[in-house]
DNA sequence: GGTGGGATTAGCT
DNA sequence: GCTAATCCCACCA
């Protein structure tokens, strides 16, 4: 079981690149959480893009504190943080170290130990078990304890998968946002019912290569490092 | 089915 | 002191 899964581990190269590649990447692996009880997994169907000094709704925008220090630091660390006062939202840190940026995990489709989910939930429906960052976290049993954790080891990975299943990406505004909502940065795959707010106000962006082009230079993206 | 308010904590714009 | 990358429930329709 283990050496099946320590091939799947991605590795921190994947991590190191521009955070909107890495966002639309992240679309379609696992999110995988061994805990005592059990494993928890689920597949990312929904993700947000923050682009780090440039970002305005990044944490990093104001410059190194001690609460955004990690964003400088290696790709491929979680960044963990409290909203609202109640719950946690997961981040991946991305872009080579010493350059800010992150990608927040919004929504995954529960694949393993739905029951232990349950349980952190406090609901059966499958569909709300991790439809939204706060909810995923408190289904994967993951706290600001888990801050700074490695992801590409340990008992808290993000995996690839086959890509047979390779997800048709929808792009739209991001939610809950007060500053730079209408940047086309939140991924997710399309007809899936696990994604979060689906009646949400957003806008919707024509594809992901135009949408990205028509609002940043062309430093924000490269399409061609694109990882699977 | 849609909307409005409250919960509760860390960081500081 | 104020704000926030959310969620849930009560209430109205």
């Amino acid at each position: 079981m283990s050496t099946n899964i320590d091939g799947k581990i991605l590795p921190r190269a994947f991590y190191a690149r521009p955070t909107i590649s890495v966002a639309l990447d992240l679309l379609g692996k696992s999110v995988y959480h061994s805990v005592p009880r059990g494993l928890i997994a689920g597949k990312i169907v929904e993700v947000e893009a923050y682009l780090g000094e440039r970002d305005p709704a990044c944490h990093a925008f104001y410059g190194k504190t001690n609460r955004t220090g990690i964003f400088w630091g290696d790709p491929g660390i979680a960044y963990i943080f409290i909203s609202y006062g109640i719950h946690y939202c997961l981040n991946t840190i991305t872009e080579e170290s010493n350059t800010a940026g992150c990608v927040l995990i919004r929504a995954l489709e529960p694949t393993a130990g739905t029951s232990l989910m349950e349980k952190n939930r406090g609901v059966a429906d499958l569909y709300s078990l991790a439809d939204g960052p706060g909810k995923l976290t408190q289904a994967l049993g993951i706290t600001v304890a888990q801050n700074g954790v490695d992801l590409t080891k340990g008992n808290f990975l993000i995996l690839s998968e086959d890509c047979s299943d390779c997800p048709d990406i929808v792009v739209t505004s991001r939610i809950g946002i007060s500053k730079a909502e209408k940047e086309p940065l939140r991924f997710y795959i399309g007809g899936n019912r696990f994604v979060s707010r689906q009646n949400s106000a957003v806008e919707f962006f024509r594809d992901t290569a135009t949408a990205i082009k028509e609002v940043f230079d062309d430093e924000a993206i490269d399409m061609s490092l694109r990882y699977h």
